[in-house]
DNA sequence: CGACTTTTTCCATAACTCGAAATAAGAAGT
DNA sequence: ACTTCTTATTTCGAGTTATGGAAAAAGTCG
């Protein structure tokens, strides 16, 4: 924890004055004295401060009741940068982002064979080129990776992750001796649930994400902070049993809801009921191939009415709603927001979902619960890399250095 | 959030110093600046402080490596004292404690058919009697209550508590305007958790209290943070249903792990072997009287060896080492402790849950787990409540004020 | 145009930490 | 017993930062 000197006291009032302005301006530097309890002058000088960095721009005069008229200071968030890198199981995505989490310049590139320690060489072989692009004035603050699995955020390290096969590797400290830049690492749903809260529609502190896709896997913000645990593997959300006597997960447990929700249950669910010659509309929306069979698909299926679509919605609703009941009951959160490939734009499950929770959690915990849709679109693990930076670079906390 | 001024640096290092005594001590001025990164001089002026408000004394000269003999600073803890209240669903316990937790006057009254604001007349009443005792010198701090049921700490009202039908009792404001001193409120859980890593033998960060009893609930500390949730609801976790297709329980889910695992669940599984004739020891234990069917009975069979207790054993395991599983993939904690009137010396129990976890939880979340029996005696909840105080009285927090 | 308001800037002051020096007190060697 | 060295504590001046009040700047309103 650090120790209280002259430099703390500064750097928590340039801190409160720069988030007042961030959030709430346009504002004056009286009107940010008063609702801070800061004296006028302590504004000025850091005010000043903020001005000569570029983190803060005068934007002209506001209106007056009978005085001067003050001059409205504003956040600028395009004197400065970030570079974001969104790692999933299939694909890499840079962009260069502004402190307000606008995608300025995006990349993509496919992953596909690449494993292990070649992951972090794909990563550096593409972010060579995308950094050294022309025209780029602001300064950079630094680099935001987001990687699904289980992330130690504070050292900078991917402990885990099955499907790009990388095992404890040091990926900030790889980056920040080549670049020369300050890294930051994280989860992907954990930035995804920061994201939310930060530039989304879900301005909780007490927020929690749910992500169905290919697995099934949950971000959980308490207190405006991260959900880490010991090793950063909190909120393994897809390895909770629902069921005692189901079929064993790779993860050593049995009957994980991961195996009955995850894109793969719902795929191989649709794949037995055609091979069993029931009719559904997801056969002319395919044309009978197989292989084009996605989560689109399913969600256009169930948003024609199909029967087929709609009896497995009610299946997959079921073990979800009582596996978020069980959550609601040990978090008790202000709001839950649903997302993931799966989720997204998946109105019918929300529904269903919905009205279990309704018919099935202590109503002192659902009464006033926010159940929504996110609200990020398809950059959402972008935004999530900038909103982890930005967490860190803009919050103030006692703990750090 | 505070801002920042002269006073907070103050505080912030004299708390600092006075931690670092608790904990550490006892320790000289200079070792104290040094493992703290505070000079010498600011080290001796807050300890000034802290010898004149009674809470730290000079013990005396520490061993010299060939220079003048360091002064031993130590924590005072019987300069002051403070007012624990411990509320359960069937007594009421005061005490008077010290600032180190330990009891230094205790009394205990039934509760029997008091319900709802009843409870807290009888409180008053009691309360009244036990602080108009003699010969008390030190100065008292507060009282700090404990109750079961949702708490909502940060109002000090109590929400919501089925069994002594209480409902929205604004406990602190009550006792606060009474007896003109600071109270605190918590749940009964919340604090036992928080007490497990003060003053038990449990000083983890990220630490998860389970206790057994007639319910099930549990206390769950992130970041030496207690999980309140939005309403102070959160840590139901006896209302985590583990079989969608069991009963309804009065919480509106089904399948409750409370209606498998709690007292009441075993008691019954219990009565009904012995109505069907199953040979038992609990019937020699007991003298075939049911009414002393009670936990001790039950965890006294177990100890024999007893077929029927330890067939029910098993499955009770079963039940919760599932649901613990959840729990370390959903917080990954450092430390899971058993409690309650049916965890406490449970033993075996606790080695059935640990094989499921061994077999069961995902191995970089269970390897360096630490799992065990509660490790403070019957006084649990009056620690807790004294924990609830001290944490706030010695914790340092940018929220407050 | 003058009186009044509101905002911003400037400056002397107070509070606190810090570092260096002074003081205190013991250890070790002669 | 005396000197020298080492370590701990206290003292004091310097440095840093917030603060409150005065002054300046820039309006509004009649």
């Amino acid at each position: 924890m650090r120790k209280g000197d002259h430099r703390l006291i500064q750097e928590l009032n340039r801190s409160k004055v720069l988030n007042h302005i961030r959030r709430e301006g346009p504002i004056s530097r009286i009107a940010l004295a008063k609702q801070n309890g800061i004296s006028p002058s302590t504004v000025a000088s850091a005010v000043q401060e903020l001005i000569k960095e570029g983190y803060v721009s005068e934007i002209g005069p506001g209106s007056s009741s009978g005085g001067r008229k003050p001059i409205l200071l504003r956040f600028n968030p395009d004197h400065h940068h970030l570079i974001a890198v969104a790692i999933t199981n299939s694909r890499m995505l840079l962009a260069r982002m502004n402190l307000e989490a606008r995608v300025l310049a995006k990349a993509e590139y496919p992953i596909s064979g690449v494993k292990g320690e070649a992951v972090a060489e794909f990563l550096v072989e593409h972010l060579d080129r995308f950094l050294t692009e022309d025209g780029v004035q602001s300064t950079c603050i630094g680099i935001s990776v987001t990687v699904p699995g289980i992330v130690r955020s504070d050292e900078g390290i991917v402990l885990y992750n099955t499907k790009l096969g990388m095992n404890r590797v040091p990926l900030k400290r790889m980056l920040e001796s080549r670049y020369g830049m300050k890294v930051w690492l994280e989860n992907d749903m954990n930035s995804v649930v920061l994201a939310e809260r930060q530039f989304g529609k879900y301005a909780y502190a007490n927020l929690i994400y749910i992500s169905i896709g290919d697995g099934l896997g949950s971000g959980i913000l308490i207190n405006e902070t991260l959900l880490h645990g010991k090793h950063g593997g909190a909120g393994e959300f897809g390895h909770t049993s629902v069921n005692r006597g189901g079929v064993r997960c790779e993860c050593g447990n049995v009957g994980c809801l991961d195996s009955y929700i995850s894109w793969m249950a719902v795929y191989s669910r649709i794949l037995t009921a055609l091979t069993s010659g029931r009719t559904t509309q997801i056969n002319e929306l395919t044309g009978g191939d197989y292989t084009r069979i996605v989560p689109e698909v399913y969600k256009e299926a169930l948003r024609r009415g199909d029967r087929l679509a709609l009896d497995i919605n009610e299946e997959v609703a079921d073990h979800l709603g009582a596996a978020i009941v069980n959550l609601i009951n040990m978090f008790n959160p202000e709001a839950l927001v649903l997302g993931g490939e799966m989720g997204r734009d998946n109105e019918a499950l929300l529904e269903k979902v919905r009205l279990y929770i309704n018919k099935h959690a202590m109503p002192i915990l659902r009464e006033d619960l926010v159940f929504g849709m996110t609200s990020l679109g398809e950059d959402d693990k972008l935004i999530g890399a900038a909103a982890v930076l930005l967490q860190d670079l803009f919050g103030f906390s006692l703990m750090e250095s």
